[in-house]
RNA sequence: CGGGGCAUGGCGCAGUCUGGUAGCGCAUCUGCUUUGGGAGCAGAGGGUCGCAGGUUCGAAUCCUGCUGCCCCGACCA
């Protein structure tokens, strides 16, 4: 491709809009415009980097034995009342009505529609296992888009769709799924790790999620120095204390705490480290009425825990100060202490002895409380999130957190949408059994500015050699005034084209200090400088984007050179 | 959805408080010079100032309504 043919507009300033740096970098390359808020256009150069992603995760499809079709993107709403979501999915789901008036919605995943296709196409157990997938735009009317192509509201997915026999025939199906997921983000140059994961919306059993590592993400991730143990904190169990309660040393005292309504300003007035205090959090109930949910004063409430507590209204909501006061308590000087309902504690508070919590009354908090002598015994559960230093749940090692943007996820699906559709296929014995599904899904656009994210510098992008719009870029120095620049770079270019090189050729004329910038912008990962200054010694210029310096090598063999170090 | 902010040429911004008919940098086009790290000079094109009302002799500027975009948001007992 010739640079002066090609629509690559770079720009100097950022967008005053974009935060993240791949979102960043995004726009000044040019690879993405935004048509509106989480609505993007890819450019051409932007596009040839997806398309080299949606190939590797193709072609690992493929080899993993999936068989690629295509669904509409428009689904008829029937669908989803029949699963159930037409209702559960909320307001990210994008609805429409057609001329008739009928439902529909954009898909912002496919279960419905290759359930139905599975419930009229696989009849027989014979035909099973089975591994359908697509690589589609998805439409999800996200409350807030953002980092660019990150959050967008529509986005390039491969989303694919097991269906099983039995339960073991799925967990076979999973495992490979794993396998080639990690070939797949392994071919894409990308640092990343697979989490144990909660299954939220979708449902099912079992999930882990992939994470590429990177500073930006909007995930935190746990995982264990000690082994291969990593999860989703949402998912991170905390292990109960290993040391059992001391015993009390102190009475139990009504302290006045004058207008202090939050742990910072408790620890300020008492004088006592937030580990010494009690966070009492009234949750709504699902009979109505409020729960209490206790965690230390250092620790932080894990909400998908927390959900799962029997009597816990779905979704978990902080009861409003009027629930709260009905309840006959004081917002903001909460305490179980005295308390008439149900309390779960985290296991961290059950553990403690000489604690302090609020004390149900304006301005005052209870120091020296202790479990059996001053209120009795809590239900221990684990409803926190985990902290650097917290033991690991598999038994080796200890957590740390790191952040991670995930751009795979698999599920094992069971049988929830076969049963809701009536999906079914005659087993052995000539009885309809109800099929078990797994799905498997991976952001390819979200790929993309992730790759960004880990491979950058100050000039700009550094792709990867699998997903770089070019592989190499030639840059002739002041070719209109030297004909053997100019016959020099167009040999070399038809040379490398004719040895199958995605090769760029900066033919624009352009001061050599422009086509640098622009080239280390947009992120080439190989560069060969053509200038009268080597041609005359016989030599060209070598350069990767990563390295310190530049090489010369040869003229004569050039081209053996450049593939020797495109494939090294 | 709640809170905050912003909307002026393709991009980044000034001008708004104090009303007088739009300006700067980058980018674009032409010419000359320049050519190993984002060039210089000379010239040119491009904006009904987000939309709709209103006030006024006169509105980018003041008032009202709307729309779009950006940031933050259960973290608290």
């Amino acid at each position: 491709m010739r640079w002066s043919q090609y629509p690559v507009n770079t720009t100097k300033e950022t967008p005053a809009d974009a935060e993240v740096v791949s979102h960043q970098l995004m726009l000044r390359a040019g690879l993405i415009r935004k048509l509106a808020a989480g609505l993007y256009t890819w450019m051409p150069l932007g596009l040839r980097s997806m398309r080299k992603v949606e190939t590797i995760v193709r072609e690992e499809m493929n080899r993993a034995g999936a068989l690629e079709l295509l669904m509409p993107g428009v689904i008829p709403g029937e669908l989803w009342v029949e699963s159930g979501r037409w209702g559960a999915f909320g307001p990210e789901l994008l609805r429409l009505k057609d001329r008739h008036e009928r439902d529909f919605c954009l898909g912002p995943t496919h279960e419905e529609v290759i359930t139905d296709i599975a419930r009229n196409d696989l009849k027989s157990y014979r035909q099973l296992p089975v591994n359908f997938y697509q690589i589609q735009m998805k439409f999800r009317d996200e409350r807030r888009p953002r980092f660019g192509v990150m959050r967008a509201r529509e986005f390039l997915m491969k989303d694919a769709y097991s269906f099983h026999i039995d339960q073991a025939s799925l967990q076979a199906g999973y495992d490979a799924m794993h396998k080639a997921y990690t070939a797949i983000f392994t071919r894409l140059g990308l640092k990343f790790r697979s989490v144990v994961a909660d299954p939220g919306a979708i449902g099912g059993s079992g999930s882990e999620e992939f994470h590429v590592l990177a500073e930006s993400g909007e995930d935190a991730i746990a995982w264990s120095d000690g082994d291969d143990y990593a999860a989703n904190i949402e998912m991170a169990a905390a292990l109960p204390p290993a040391t059992p309660r001391a015993a009390a040393s102190e009475p139990l005292i009504e302290v006045a705490t004058p207008g202090a309504k939050t742990i910072e300003q408790l620890t300020q007035q008492l004088k006592l480290p937030a580990s010494r205090l009690v966070k009492t959090l009234l949750v709504d109930a699902a009979e109505g009425g409020v729960i209490a949910l206790l965690v230390r004063g250092d620790h932080e409430l894990n909400a998908v825990k927390a959900q799962k507590l029997p009597g816990v209204f779905k979704p978990l909501r902080m009861s409003s100060s009027d629930t709260i006061a009905r309840a006959g308590a004081e917002a903001g000087f909460l305490g179980p202490v005295g308390f008439k309902g149900r309390i779960y504690a985290d296991h961290s508070v059950v553990a403690m002895s000489d604690f302090v919590c609020g004390a149900n009354k304006k301005d005052a908090h209870l120091t020296g409380v202790n479990w059996v002598r001053d209120l009795p015994e809590a239900t221990a559960v684990d409803i926190r999130n985990i902290v650097p230093g917290d033991p690991s749940p598999s038994g080796k090692g200890t957590l740390s957190i790191a952040r991670g943007i995930e751009v795979g996820h698999i599920f094992q699906l069971g049988r929830k949408y076969s049963e809701s559709m009536g999906a079914t296929v005659l087993d052995e014995s000539g009885k309809a059994a109800t099929l078990y599904m797994g799905c498997y899904g991976i952001g390819v656009t979200r790929v993309v500015a992730a790759s960004i994210e880990q491979n950058h510098d100050a000039r700009g992008i550094i792709w990867p050699d699998a997903i770089a719009p070019f592989q190499l870029v030639i840059v002739p120095i002041n070719a209109p005034k030297s004909p053997a620049v100019r016959e020099t770079a167009e040999r070399l270019y038809n040379e490398l084209l004719a040895a199958g090189v995605d090769v760029l050729l900066d033919d624009r004329d352009e001061r050599p200090g422009v086509k640098f910038a622009d080239t280390e912008l947009i992120g080439i990962p190989h560069r060969v400088v053509v200038g009268d200054r080597g041609i005359t010694a016989g030599k060209l210029e070598y350069r990767h984007r990563r390295a310190e310096a530049a090489e010369e090598f040869p003229l004569a063999d050039a081209v053996a050179f450049i593939r020797g170090r495109l494939a090294g």
